[in-house]
DNA sequence: CAGTATCCTTCCGGATACTG
DNA sequence: CAGTATCCGGAAGGATACTG
């Protein structure tokens, strides 16, 4: 569809983490897996519905896994694949990025 | 609105350049300025009202900056600041992932 | 060449209410 | 607790035609 271009590759990285509230989440994430409620209470100004779609999409590109511990009552919990994990040192640089140029 | 958080940060960088075709104008700039017409040849499938509208919220942000030379015809130029500039890390490793773990 | 204007459809995402 | 269903307004963005 396109021509080879060897930046085209960064147009499918912003459709996969570019999307409201992705990039909180996969930061969320990153330090440890998470239960639905404790990323809600993380992120308080995403509601129910869109961290829910948002984990979902964020299964789909295999970026993020759901697993269910069949203890009493149920845990679940979200955590990162590897292909997730290894959006840690982008996410860093953005966020250094943030750092240095995005003043209030 | 929200809690301070040092996650906190990254949500106004997706703001800023998690647009559709953001990342990609700015990957084409990191290179050299360019002119409007070439940013619509490199990127092909970008249509013109898209290209115009991503150009003035770069310029808003402080990321690109429009330059005219006054020759005869007018020349017009399209660079990154030093802030859009200081992007070339984050995007590399964005693309880096993008290499290892999008395999089409 | 370097855009702008207009139209029009789809998608996004917030609020709210409900479920096992 | 861990979500899903439904509704709905507004923004995003593609196509096309036009301008100095």
């Amino acid at each position: 569809m396109v021509n080879h271009d060897q930046c085209m590759n960064l147009d499918p990285v912003f459709e996969l983490i570019g999307k409201k509230w992705t990039g909180l989440i996969i930061h969320a994430l990153l330090k440890e897996s998470k239960r639905f409620s404790e990323l809600h209470t993380t992120i308080p100004s995403l509601n129910a519905r869109m961290l829910s779609e948002r984990l979902k999409e964020l299964e789909e590109k295999g970026i993020a896994r759901r697993t269910v511990y069949p203890t009493t009552p149920v845990r679940i919990e979200y955590g990162l694949t590897e292909k997730g994990k290894a959006l840690e040192p982008a996410l860093l640089e953005l966020s250094k990025w943030a750092d240095d140029w995005i003043h209030e």
